[in-house]
DNA sequence: GCAAAAGTGTTGGAAATACACCCATGT
DNA sequence: ACATGGGTGTATTTCCAACACTTTTGC
């Protein structure tokens, strides 16, 4: 169907997509996903080279027009499928960005999804556009608004993870108290004390000892932990957090 | 322009237009603006009644389709103001909808903005489609899926009061902590306790007394204070609120 | 036995909670 | 004088932050 393929993105070119839906003052609609990975103690996104001759030597996140009979997140799996091969992650959606000018070849709003997921368990299985990660801390110029989006994403990535265990996405099924720790302090960027780490997530309830411990490690290994999902769904979220601002 | 006016809401039918839209297999975005209110106590929300033939007797939010050149936050105002009369508020983005199916008529993406006023202190200066206030409690069904909207947004607010003062722009400028407390309560639909309410406030340092009493109440006058906004922009923002979830 | 990280408790201060009486005003 | 909500203080508890030594393992 050709009027499908104003909008979708399909097969054909997205730099004829984007000429046609510029010359018939038609609004395009993409995802962007921005993919958090943890690995050496920091944190990483994932950033491929941009397909537009304007950004050609700049990286930007993953993205694409979203398809006409599509739900807006399962445009986002898709998408991070296309991309890279990827499936079973969470994905949560963070914001529309809709500034008039963000793009140049034409009107696009773009709404940002967020990922996290395991280096070491995620095999990326495609490549195209120089796909791979990339430390947080040396992104400096991306293609678009897409140093913004990723700015956003992240601080909303520094909030989430205090009040949603999001952040156990980033760990193998069983870890140490250690790596759950050196996530926290990585992300957040603050250094944080371990007994009182400790003493905090065990008053939680939410961590069960797998009776396994570390290997290789050229120290005293540490216990693994799993983190329990099923307790944690079946507890009740309180609506009062005390005011504070 | 009448390219332009396949995806603009301008002076065309609404209803022309998402038939338009539908048969060209073009994507529609809109910006749906939830606005509340507060007054008798009660949290209340801005509705009119729906345009479509479809849902002729259900109440929806204040919605349209954007315009080409125009931000998604600009068309938030200009939509607000179109329908309301309403200007110098606060509108803040919450969520984008994007469920194929969420509309009947055609494929339209909404972006949801957030919006609280005083209701008396902003008269309404258009009343199309039935504009009035409902009182958040006595909603039931909606058009489309903006009963889902209306709950996330509810929700949303229910949260960012905490850790934002939003609240205050539902109060006049001038109020006193019994109405502050109010709101609150009405808002998370909790009790709280009077006298910690109080302790709290005054204990971030945020209010000025304005040495000013109510008047007309029978009662003892309690006195009334301002939020100082200026004393706020200045605070630094924390990171680390603790991990707890 | 040395290096490296794991594991563990206590204490002081700050903040949150629970709770009850007197005060100022209008009627 | 009484009804109504305004205004205040204290004791208790809970939570958070600061802090140092012993243990286990690999080399």
């Amino acid at each position: 169907m050709s009027s499908e393929a104003t909008i979708a993105s399909g097969k054909k070119n997205i730099k004829t997509i984007l000429k046609q839906l510029e010359s018939e003052g038609i609004i395009g609609i993409s995802v962007d996903c921005v993919i958090f990975g943890f690995d050496e103690n920091e944190l990483k996104v994932l950033l491929i080279k941009s397909d537009l001759e304007k950004f050609k030597n700049k990286w930007s996140l993953l993205g694409d027009l979203i398809n006409k009979n599509e739900d807006l997140r399962e445009a986002a799996y898709r998408i991070l499928e296309e991309r890279t091969g990827l499936r079973d992650v969470y994905l949560e959606q963070v914001k529309a960005f809709g500034e008039a000018m963000r793009h140049p070849a034409a009107r696009v709003v773009t709404i940002a999804y967020c990922s996290l997921i395991n280096i070491q368990h995620h095999q990326l299985k495609i490549l195209d556009n120089e796909l791979h990660w990339h430390k947080i801390k040396s992104i400096d110029e991306m293609a678009f608004d897409h140093k913004k989006i990723l700015t956003v994403c992240y601080e909303w990535l520094q909030k989430r993870i205090q009040e949603h265990p999001l952040g156990f996405s980033l760990l193998p099924g069983k870890f140490s108290l250690r790596e759950l720790q050196n996530l926290y302090e990585a992300i957040l960027n603050i250094k944080l004390d371990r007994r009182n780490f400790r003493k905090k997530f065990f008053s939680m309830g939410l961590l069960e000892d797998t009776q396994e411990y570390e290997t290789d490690v050229p120290h005293r290994p540490g216990k693994l932990y799993k983190f329990n999902y099923e307790k944690y769904q079946k507890k009740e979220r309180k609506k009062w957090f005390g005011i504070d601002f």
